[in-house]
DNA sequence: CGGCATCCTAGGGGATACTG
DNA sequence: CAGTATCCCCTAGGATGCCG
């Protein structure tokens, strides 16, 4: 249960897109420009796969060059205070680590 | 940032470890009880993981047999809320899914 | 620009067996 | 009971190259 759920988020990146796409929608390219180490590949599946969850959407428009914008759905959105909750506690962990 | 964060959650089953012990402290048979697929291997490793990270806490009984137990530090219940937030997602999306 | 197809590698994780 | 040690495998993910 808590495994499938976690399932949405896991797989490397996925919570990177989520928190990338918190402060609006974004375009293939500016993703990649987001979250440097990833590859085309991957954040192609991670972006398909979210799709299909329904947690992102995809709109292509047809413009030249072509451009697809990716954007959170309202489901989606609220997966964002989760992840700030966990950034969160993450931070005080490190400050704990650190100090 | 936020990898680093996530990567506290993230790795096979440490989100479980964390769920199971939100109620309150368990020893180490108890949570392969809980997770059942879990291998005996992984449990030791997410638990020496997530103690060093702050997340929980070991405190060995000096009983026969001897006896261990796990409970969340107060950084780690701070996950919890996290977790649940996700959870219902989690339900949500899924919900949408079979509907 | 967006994004598959292909190939390849690392290492996270499973099974089993053993110890204190 | 609570682990550790060993071995093996699988697949998520990186790199590169090509297509609409």
């Amino acid at each position: 249960m808590l495994t499938h759920c976690m399932a949405v988020i896991s797989g490397a990146w996925a919570a990177n897109v989520i928190w990338s796409l918190r402060a609006g929608p974004r375009r293939f390219n500016e993703l990649r420009t987001d979250i440097p180490p990833i590859s085309a590949k991957v954040l192609s599946s991670r972006l398909t796969e979210l799709e299909q969850r329904g947690v992102l959407s995809r709109n292509v428009r047809p413009t030249s060059p072509p451009s697809v914008e990716y954007a959170l759905t309202d489901l989606g959105g609220e997966l964002v205070p989760a992840l700030e909750a966990i950034v969160e506690v993450g931070h005080r962990l490190k400050k704990r680590d650190d100090g």
